[in-house]
RNA sequence: CGAGGCGUGGCUCAGUUUGGUAGAGCGCUGCGUUCGGGACGCAGAGGCCGCAGGUUCAAGUCCUGUCGCCUCGACCA
């Protein structure tokens, strides 16, 4: 008991403090380093590999749906900057200048890109002349810069790595079935390889990216009930196009404007997934996306045999295709289950003397600490189940949670009362003005979060003004 | 940008009230014993006390200035 509290001590609990918890996480994992410029992180070798796999996803399905990578500058002159009225109020506040070069201070400043709309929309003014050269398919991983006020390492950087695809299309119809399309795909992403469900649905007219007609989101919920917008795909018509004057000759040998659309997910994505399934011991990683699935401790490891025994353990399964690795380190085994407990690993193999006379190891998963015992002939098939199960159990633990905390309301005093006692999710009926919306964070504190696909009908009107609904909306608190 | 708080070995902090030899725990290095839920013994290394002035025989401690960080608000992927 005297050992459980001090592993309390190390990370401190969900319950006590939320935001305390996930930077203890955050450090204990070492996905992250601060550096000496507040907003600016390092990525640490374990960070780094979980948003690499992301990474690996995500362009494969870029690439077979036909997107090209590219590298856009890092720099943006204000000129440049400014050329889309609604972009540049948008952004102007929270971006970061270069004025000097060298000693000489330059001609016209220049920012360091908070997101390259600008720049990719500059280009294709120079290539796209004909309906032969669209559509243009591409995207970036990069990192970029906006200068934040409070900062908070995945969810709130000044530099944040991400990925934005920038696509231009000949019809308003192809261009919106790529917002949907790429949508989707991030979706799926969530789902699928994070384990994380998500609220698909675009947002109200206030919450849209700067210069958007349309902007699409998924939604998740961490465990504390609050909403994290996890990615975004956006339409923007046609209104980049003309402001950077990208015209084409068409099909009909007319000058035509093209349609166009911005998608992105960042590193954001791992502070969804840390508050998602992580717990009082740490972090907790769905197998498809774990940079290490299984992790072999080899028990009394002075012991002849033993460390020999672990070893061959961690090859079998790396060529039956599992990332596993050994700990072969003269930490005591304590110490390793408490690592990599941290560390988020989802399966740990302990085996020592007693289970290699017994021709077995056990198995034990961190998101629910099961034990198992798993004979030695049967190890690569047996692992490959237990991380499907882990991957499924995690998807629904974190459904369970959002749906527990999915709450309906008809009036703002409901809807105030029902998040009081823990924050969730809010499905409330809404007419599309503006001033309700407004009137419901002024009253209840909750932002849209967005206008499900999924619609449901809570009720006849919108609670705020009386007049009739026309969707509804989750309300929620968002980081 | 408003309101609080904090800067002392790598980390968390004590020491500042009342000026007088820079400390503890953890971590780190070496050797040995350990190993099925963060083991232990012995021996070591490691400090312009955020920075700059000032007061004093003497400053981590008092005074002035300055820089940085954290937390909470307002703004945001």
């Amino acid at each position: 008991m005297a050992k459980e509290k001090k592993l309390v001590e190390a990370i401190t609990p969900m319950e006590q403090d939320f935001a305390q918890w996930f930077t203890d996480v955050v450090l204990k994992a070492e996905l992250i380093d601060y550096s000496s410029v507040k907003g600016l992180t390092v990525l640490r070798p374990y960070g780094f590999a979980i948003w690499e796999n992301i990474q690996a996803w995500l362009d494969a399905e870029f690439k077979r749906t036909g997107h090209e990578n590219v590298s856009m500058p890092l720099l943006i002159p204000e000129s440049l900057l400014q050329k889309e009225k609604d972009h540049v109020e948008g952004f102007a506040p929270e971006v970061a200048w270069v004025t000097y070069g060298g000693s000489e201070k330059l001609q016209e400043r220049l920012c360091v890109r908070p997101t390259s709309e600008t720049l990719f929309c500059e280009h294709y003014s120079h290539i796209v002349h004909s309906y032969r050269d669209l559509p243009k398919l591409y995207n970036q991983w990069c990192s970029v810069m906006r200068w934040e006020k409070t900062t908070r390492p995945f969810l709130r950087g000044r530099e944040f790595h991400w990925q934005e695809g920038h696509t231009l299309h000949e019809t308003e119809q192809e261009a919106r079935e790529e917002t949907i399309q790429m949508l989707n795909i991030y979706a799926r992403l969530a789902e699928e390889v994070l384990a994380m469900p998500v609220i698909k649905g675009p947002k109200t007219e206030s919450e849209r990216f700067a210069g958007a007609e349309d902007t699409y989101a998924i939604e998740c919920m961490m465990h504390d009930g609050k909403g994290l917008q996890a990615g975004t795909s956006h339409f923007f018509g046609d209104g980049f196009a003309r402001a950077f004057d990208i015209q084409y000759t068409g099909r009909d040998n007319q000058l035509h404007v093209p349609y166009q659309t911005s998608w992105g997910v960042s590193t954001r994505l791992i502070g969804g997934l840390i508050m998602t399934h992580g717990d009082d011991s740490g972090l907790v990683l769905p197998p498809r996306i774990a940079p290490v699935q299984v992790i072999v401790i080899p028990i009394a490891s002075h012991k002849p045999g033993v460390n020999e025994k672990a070893a061959e353990l961690v090859d079998t399964l790396k060529a039956a295709g599992v990332r596993a690795k050994g700990d072969f380190t003269d930490n005591s085994a304590g110490w390793k289950f408490s690592e990599y407990e941290m560390k988020g690993v989802p399966l740990r193999i302990e085996i020592g003397p007693r289970d290699i006379e017994n021709g077995v190891c056990v198995a034990v998963r961190r998101d629910n600490r099961e034990k198992e015992t798993i004979s030695l002939d049967a190890l690569a098939g047996r692992i490959g189940a237990l991380l499907d199960e882990v991957q499924q159990g995690l998807y629904e633990k974190a459904l369970a949670n959002r749906l527990a905390h999915t709450y309906t309301a008809t009036t703002l005093e409901e809807a105030r009362e029902k998040v009081s006692a823990h924050a969730g999710l809010v499905k409330m009926m809404w007419c599309g003005d503006a001033a309700c919306e407004e009137k419901v964070k002024e009253v209840t504190g909750l932002g849209s979060r967005c206008i499900p696909f999924e619609q449901e009908h809570i009720s006849d009107v919108c609670p705020v003004c009386g007049r009739p609904a026309k969707h509804m909306v989750y309300w929620g608190f968002a980081y």
